[in-house]
RNA sequence: GGCGACGUGGCGAAGCUGGCUAACGCGGCGGUCUGCAAAACCGUUAUUCGCGGGUUCGAGUCCCGCCGUCGCCUCCA
């Protein structure tokens, strides 16, 4: 492995080595959806590629802190939940219950920290109140508003000057028009609220970030995420917000993923058809969604498509017959060691590390992945690794696809139906009787039963599919 | 209009601190294995990286222009 961990960020627009802050932990914190109905197939990339950045770091040898938010108080919650005729609370609850179930069924794991708004309420607050006592904000008419030409950096990570910046966004007792909202009074037709010193109301979008991140990581923290759409304004005014607040720099590196593109023939952001994650997750199993995904770089734009999943789902497979073979060749193992497949797994784990090494280049790390698929395929085909050899490729290639989440397609098929092994002696006796007829007949039936026939040096064998 | 990203084979996608024969996967074609398949293996599938100039001994990789696609521009992951 080489020394280290690097990864581009968008402030400074380089990459940069990932360093672990005090206590030897990497801070993570990744913007997590607003929480107003089912997640669609673009919000899952932060959520997959934040999630296996974590595993990656943790493989390599760091200790992690990733923490997520869920945004559950926020215009578009009011509005939805208006239209479907309950509370705001309650469709915010409903939604965010879904999320957890959809993203869970990645098999990722959780972030360490899912705080939300509605329970970050006095951290919130706190932090408005350092901005307006340090003149960074002000009060006006219930609102509280961000000086934004207070903040001499404004504009820095989204390249924006804010001389030629233009406001639309309405707020009567603005000094500025850019100047953005931190605090919202209360509207008559909003069924939630908290109070403050300054009334009754709700936090703006940007400030429960800043308040949440800096209560769970602290200050100056490694990696800050989220998607390359909320670099501006989100981002932006985060950082004016706690570096405002607390003179440190919030967050070392500014990772941001692309995003999918949603635009084919059958979907579209306008038409608001757009997939969502627990329907694709109920036509394709989640290493396909994920193989998916991680074979493009996440600063890449990425088309999505029932054309992409079928491919990714061929993908899955391939890697799958890889440990397939191994399992096959333990049966009848050789007498040395294969030092092509030696050498192979040496590359293939170096390879793997430094692809990722480097601005997470997680397509480098399937094709290092899939250069040890076929030295071990060529092994089991030609000079029989030894029973030992055959155990520790395994263990290696298992270990690899683990920082994915695809540990799965490894793991060892369960036990034939008793019905199936019949049919297969049945098969057998037919092909030994020279009656091929009666032999497919048999190979259909098994296949009926969900399971596939392939005939290998070792005997018939059958894999569900 | 402003800011930014990107255009690599039939498809997806690396490479881009300039220099071995342009990774890897899918698909296609030919072969091996098989009773036939499937899986796998071998070979093949871009003299070429949107187009036109330039810099250089040498550029997909740097610079300029053009064409095209996309994202953001105050609440979209």
């Amino acid at each position: 492995m080489s020394e280290a961990v690097a990864i581009y960020s968008t402030l400074s627009k380089q990459k940069e080595p990932v360093t672990p802050g005090p206590e030897g932990v990497v801070r993570i914190y990744a913007c997590g959806p607003t929480v107003y109905g089912r997640v669609h197939i673009g919000n899952a990339r932060p959520y997959i590629v934040f999630s296996v950045l974590k595993r990656f770091l943790e493989r390599r040898g760091m200790r992690t802190l990733f923490v997520s938010n869920l945004t559950d108080v926020n215009d578009k919650i009011y509005v939805a939940a208006r239209e479907q005729g309950i509370s705001s609370s309650e469709l915010a609850e409903n939604c965010s219950e879904a999320y957890v179930e959809d993203t869970d069924r990645l098999g990722l794991g959780r972030p360490d920290l899912e705080p939300r708004v509605t329970e970050s309420m006095p951290e919130i607050i706190d932090v408005i109140q350092t901005l307006v006592d340090k003149g960074l904000a002000y009060a006006a008419g219930g609102d509280v508003y961000f000086r934004v030409d207070r903040f001499a950096r404004y504009g820095a990570l989204s390249g924006r000057d804010l001389d030629e910046m233009v406001s639309n966004e309405p707020g009567e007792g603005k000094e500025n028009p850019l100047d953005f909202a931190l605090w919202k009074g209360r509207k008559p037709d909003e069924d939630t609220w908290w109070e403050s010193p300054w009334g009754d109301g709700r936090p703006g979008w940007h400030i429960e970030c800043s308040a949440m991140s800096v209560t769970a990581l602290g200050r100056d923290f490694e990696i800050h995420g989220g998607g390359l759409d909320l670099a501006f304004p989100h981002h932006e005014n985060e950082i004016a917000q706690s570096e405002g607040a607390t003179d440190e720099r919030m967050a070392q590196i500014w990772m941001h993923n692309e995003m999918l593109e949603l635009s084919g023939d059958k979907m579209s952001k306008s038409v608001g058809n757009i997939a969502l994650l627990h329907e694709v997750l109920d036509e394709w199993p989640a290493e396909v969604v994920l193989a998916y995904f991680l074979r493009a770089h996440y600063r890449s734009k990425l088309p999505f498509s029932d054309a992409h999943l079928a491919d990714a789902a061929e993908v899955c497979e391939r890697i799958r017959n890889g440990a397939r073979a191994i399992d096959r060749a333990m049966g009848s193992p050789g007498e040395a060691t294969n030092p092509q497949l030696a050498r192979a797994l040496v590359a293939a784990r170096r390879d793997f590390y430094a692809a990722l090494d480097d601005d997470f280049g997680t397509p480098g790390a399937f094709a290092a992945l899939f250069d040890l698929i076929r030295a071990i395929n060529q092994a089991v085909e030609g000079d029989r690794p030894t029973a030992g050899q055959l155990q520790e490729v395994r263990r290696e290639l298992v270990e690899m696809l683990d920082v994915f989440g695809l540990a799965g397609l490894a793991k060892g098929e369960g036990a034939v139906p008793a019905e199936v092994i019949d049919l297969l002696a049945e098969r057998e006796a037919a092909r030994d009787a020279r009656d091929f007829e009666r032999a497919d007949v048999a190979r259909d039936q098994i296949l009926e039963l969900g399971f596939e026939l392939r005939d290998t040096p070792e005997g018939p064998q059958v894999y569900p599919r």
